[in-house]
DNA sequence: TTCCAGGAGAGAG
DNA sequence: CTCTCTCATGGA
């Protein structure tokens, strides 16, 4: 395994649902709970789930998004010096392919909201209507499914802290548990479509609809405009005020079709160490 | 105290 | 169509 950075791919943003303890990194995925660290090129991993290391390995692969030609992906993208930084800083990162139900109930609660406090209702909502999972003397607990949100009621979800967002999940998760929505179609289709059918949902508008296809859907052309990619545009690139359409038209033509990985840079970038551009 | 956060819906114009 | 106001929460 090569071209693949942990740490950076964990912590830029995309997944609320990792955390570093004693050296390793501790997660929920796909009903196990996983510890993960990396040593140089090659992961070690313990799964609180009883599977086979090829099982494992098969899920990890996809998850961790190492089927693809992350150097080719990132020649494409490094085209100035800013996001030169960023990637030379942040080397090995790569967007995740989340699992679709949970990528698409986290981000509704993302809106106008920061990471810290996202995570924190995560949290809460896993450990009241999840199942309880334990690995070495970690404990966590499974992203709840949609019927079990849908059971619990408005009420339940509010006390989870989440405040005006719950009766968006809340009824997200009604109109999949009665069938009204098709999550397995929504895999089928392309990025565009794709992006139609999750605006339909109450909750989700044009930005959380691009991050469940670039962070679920495999959809690396996907933007998903925040006030970090705005302020990142505007001071950056175009320096001057613009509109979101402006933005997206912009960094579509300047990016190109990997314009999903390119912002996922930018956006970490920014965040962790700041907009100073490069003098030269 | 006010401002801000991986925004979106409703209403006005 | 675009612009503005509002929404609950907690940390800075």
């Amino acid at each position: 395994m090569t071209d693949f950075d942990l740490k950076h791919t964990l912590e830029c943003g995309q997944s609320f649902r990792w955390q570093r303890f004693n050296g390793w990194y501790y997660g929920v995925v796909g009903g196990r709970l996983l510890k993960i660290r990396q040593e140089d090129g090659t992961l070690i991993i313990e799964s609180s789930a009883d599977e086979s290391d090829a099982e494992l390995e098969t899920f990890l692969h996809h998850y961790l998004d190492l089927n693809r030609d992350l150097p080719t992906i990132l020649r494409q993208v490094d085209i100035d010096d800013y996001i030169h930084l960023a990637i030379e800083t942040f080397w090995g990162m790569r967007v995740l392919n989340q699992e679709l139900w949970e990528c698409l109930a986290s981000f509704i609660l993302s809106q106008n909201n920061n990471v810290p406090r996202i995570k924190g209702i995560i949290r809460i909502l896993s450990a009241r209507f999840g199942e309880s999972l334990t690995l070495d003397d970690q404990v966590d607990y499974s992203f709840p499914p949609p019927e079990v949100l849908a059971e619990a009621g408005v009420d339940a979800l509010f006390d989870c802290r989440m405040g005006y967002r719950a009766p968006y999940l809340w009824e997200a998760a009604a109109s999949i548990t009665a069938g009204k929505f098709d999550m397995d179609n929504l895999k089928c289709l392309p990025y565009v479509e794709a992006k139609q059918e999750l605006i339909q949902f109450k909750g989700i508008g044009e930005k959380v609809a691009d991050c469940v296809c670039l962070f679920s859907l495999g959809h690396i052309e996907a933007l998903p405009i925040d006030v970090w990619i705005k302020r990142i545009v505007e001071q950056i690139y175009l320096k001057r005020q613009a509109t979101i359409r402006e933005i997206r038209e912009f960094a579509q033509s300047y990016f190109g079709e990997y314009l999903g990985y390119a912002q996922q840079y930018l956006f970490h970038y920014a965040r962790v160490i700041g907009f100073n551009t490069p003098g030269r």
